[in-house]
DNA sequence: TCACTACTGGAACGATCGTCCCACAAGTTT
DNA sequence: AAACTTGTGGGACGATCGTTCCAGTAGTGA
């Protein structure tokens, strides 16, 4: 075991956190080696040491933003998913992350975006949307169910991120309520294609 | 008539369009005064003269974006939607979105984070979800039907623009077949809240 | 014609940027 | 202890940034 090599793997994820908070402050194009340094304490030079170029610290950052988001939502949200009525548990996360995590959430609206552009961050971008797939497989039986709540997450998010005032779960429940049923689980096969109650 | 005041207002459009093309290109991080006016073909300092910041410029490219936007999908899909199929006209934009006008729709979900930044560019942004409102309003009689089917479109394309590949119409149609049903128009009241063919 | 306004465009300012260089400290191995 | 690897951090390079200044051109109204 190497105290050299464990310090520099602290420093480093530091780094990797106040890059987060800069992102969340002042957006991706806020991210300077020298702000982030400041951020982190650090001198400017640590910055480049241990990511050698500005990409690769974004690349890093993000990345690392995605696998916390996802362990979060596998802990907390899948815990109440399981226990609790699907929609109002789905309202409540929303109106987390358009609400006190705002910030954190158009941080992570810019790593989609910014992966549309650089295939370096598409598979972290895309790893939430799977975990959100195997959240809610379980809820329906039909393919074009589930991919139409995925995609209406995203959008509802989209959509309250520009809103002057935050939404709160009234606003997610009813939109949540009508693609998920009012109950768990949706009943079986459904050879029309659209949801159905009872 | 002002010649002068004529030939400024085609040249502000021109930095415009210009900004546009760099925001297809590089993203808004891109957008600088002097790579807008090279691209524009224009001194640096005509960019500084028609717009007092930048941030004035960026605002201004973004709302003549979401306009350009929002007349362009009024004229052609609002023809689309009344005399088509609406989940196949509504498949034939996503994919169009995704496909070819790719780097121009990206540019337009860089609009939307901005403007969660920026309360400056919110109206512009909101715009186009009130003009999806309007082209889908008369095909539900629930309103939680058709906030899903809006939010579902926005997640649709974000998901696309992260994919290695741009989907195509086939990928998108089932999920909006269900969410607007096969047929043009839904049947009428819907008590629980879930839509219903036939 | 002449003052006036709108527009043009070159030059330069200070600031900040990404990145590199290199001397040095700290820890590990032999 | 000596030789090494790993991490530290100050300083500086050239480039580019947003923005300002200002002399000059062209079109307008009296």
């Amino acid at each position: 075991m190497d105290g050299r090599r464990a310090k520099g793997e602290r420093r480093r994820r530091e780094i990797i956190d106040a890059t987060l908070r800069v992102i969340e402050r002042d957006g991706v194009a806020g991210v300077t080696h020298r702000v982030v340094a400041r951020e982190a304490g650090v001198p400017t030079t640590a910055t480049t040491y241990y990511f050698s170029s500005l990409d690769d610290l974004l690349v890093a950052a993000l990345t690392t933003a995605a696998e916390d988001y996802v362990s979060q939502v596998l802990g907390l949200a899948g815990e109440a998913l399981s226990t609790r009525d699907s929609a109002a548990a789905l309202a409540d996360l929303l109106a987390e992350s358009a609400g006190p995590r705002r910030g954190r959430t158009i941080a992570e609206y810019e790593l989609h975006l910014l992966a549309a552009r650089r295939p370096a961050l598409r598979p972290a971008a895309r790893r939430w949307i799977e975990v959100m797939r195997e959240l809610c497989r379980e809820l329906f039986d039909d393919e074009a169910a589930f991919r139409a709540l995925i995609a209406a997450v995203d959008g509802l998010m989209v959509e309250a991120l520009v809103a002057d005032e935050p939404p709160g779960v009234e606003d997610f429940r009813p939109v949540l309520e009508y693609l998920i049923g009012p109950r768990t689980r949706l009943p079986g096969p459904n050879p029309s294609g659209s949801p159905t109650v009872e």
